[in-house]
DNA sequence: GACATATAGTTAGTTATGCAACTAATATAA
DNA sequence: TTATATTAGTTGCATAACTAACTATATGTC
C-alpha cells in the first residue's frame, strides 16, 4: 500500500474532476447570461488563438490537450460561426493554420472579464497559498500521466 | 482586484481541469487494458450503487453530479449491458430504483483495484499533506459555485 | 525516381453532456 | 373533489469526447 494511496470513499470525486467541472459550467452560464453564444470549448481555442494567431490544428490541440479529431470538429464549429478560418500553410500544404477573424478578435476583453469573474466566484475565501498548492500538485499528476506511456 | 484572483494566462488549466480529465482518461485506459467494456462515466454510477444498491435515477444524479437527462441515458446504457436494472417503486410509481444485477457485483473488485492502481500512478511524489489541501480546495470551489444560485 | 513510412487532418461510429419541452404520477389547495 | 402545481423521468436537439480507419501530402531510403 503506498502512502500516497486514497482511501476508497475518495476515490470518486478526485476522478470525477467535479470542482474544475463546476467551474466551467459556471463560465458558460456567465458567457450565456452575457448574450455570448461560444461554449467553452470553443473559448478554449480561441483563448490560445488570442495569445497566438495562427497555429496548427496540431498545436491547438496540444495546447487545449485535445486530440486531432476533437480539434477538427471544434475548429468546424468555430469556423460555421465564422470565428476562424483555416488557411492551408504555404510550406506544407498538410498543415491548417488557424486564423482569428474580426469578428472574434472583440470577444477577447469581454469573455476574460467574465473568465475573471468566475475565478472570483469560484475562489472565494480561498487563501494564495492554497491556489498555488493546488496548481502545482494538479500539474505534476498530469505530468505523472503523460510523461510515460501506459505499458 | 480580488488577492484571490488567477492572472490571465494561468486561467485556463484551472478551469479545462486537465489533470483531473487525464486521471479519468487513464483510469479508462486501465479498464479496457484490462478488458472491461464500462466507461468511467457508467464505473461511477456503478460505484454509488455497490456503496447502496436501489437509489432512485435522481438520487444517482445527486451523487455523481449529473443532471437528470445525462443519469437518464447513462442508466439506459448500463442498461443495455445487464449491469442495472429499473424497478418502479412501490410507494411512487414516478420512481425508477436502480439496482445492480449478477453480473455487475463482481465487478466491483476488479475495478477497484484498478481505480486504486490508477491513483497510484497519478499522485507519485505528492505528498498526503497536499492531497488533503487539493480535495479540500476543490471541495470549497464546489461549494461556492452551488450553494447559492446565480443571478 | 519509386516505394515505404510518417504526419496533418477528416470522417464514421459510439458515448456522454446540457438545456428545454414533454409525460405521467403525486401532492396541494380551493 | 376537482383544478393546479410539483416531482421523476424521458425525449429531442446541439455540442463535444475518444478510437479507429481513412485521405492527402511530405519525407526518407534504396
Amino acid at each position: 500500500m503506498s502512502n500516497n494511496q486514497f482511501k476508497r470513499g475518495e476515490l470518486y470525486s478526485v476522478i470525477n474532476g467535479m470542482a474544475t467541472t463546476a467551474v466551467a459550467r459556471r463560465l458558460q452560464k456567465n458567457f450565456r447570461n452575457a448574450g455570448l453564444e461560444i461554449t467553452i470549448e470553443q473559448w478554449s481555442v480561441l483563448y490560445h488563438l488570442w495569445k497566438e494567431d495562427g497555429l496548427s490544428q496540431l498545436e491547438l490541440g496540444n495546447r487545449t490537450f485535445r486530440d486531432k479529431a476533437s480539434t477538427t470538429r471544434l475548429i468546424d464549429n468555430l469556423e460555421k460561426q465564422e470565428l476562424v478560418t483555416r488557411v492551408a500553410s504555404k510550406d506544407d500544404r498538410r498543415i491548417n493554420l488557424v486564423y482569428l477573424t474580426d469578428i472574434a478578435k472583440p470577444l477577447q476583453q469581454i469573455t476574460y472579464e467574465l473568465a475573471n469573474k468566475t475565478m472570483n466566484e469560484s475562489l472565494q475565501n480561498i487563501s494564495k497559498e492554497e491556489i498555488e498548492v493546488v496548481k502545482n500538485v494538479l500539474q505534476r499528476v498530469y505530468d505523472n500521466l503523460t510523461s510515460k506511456d501506459l505499458i
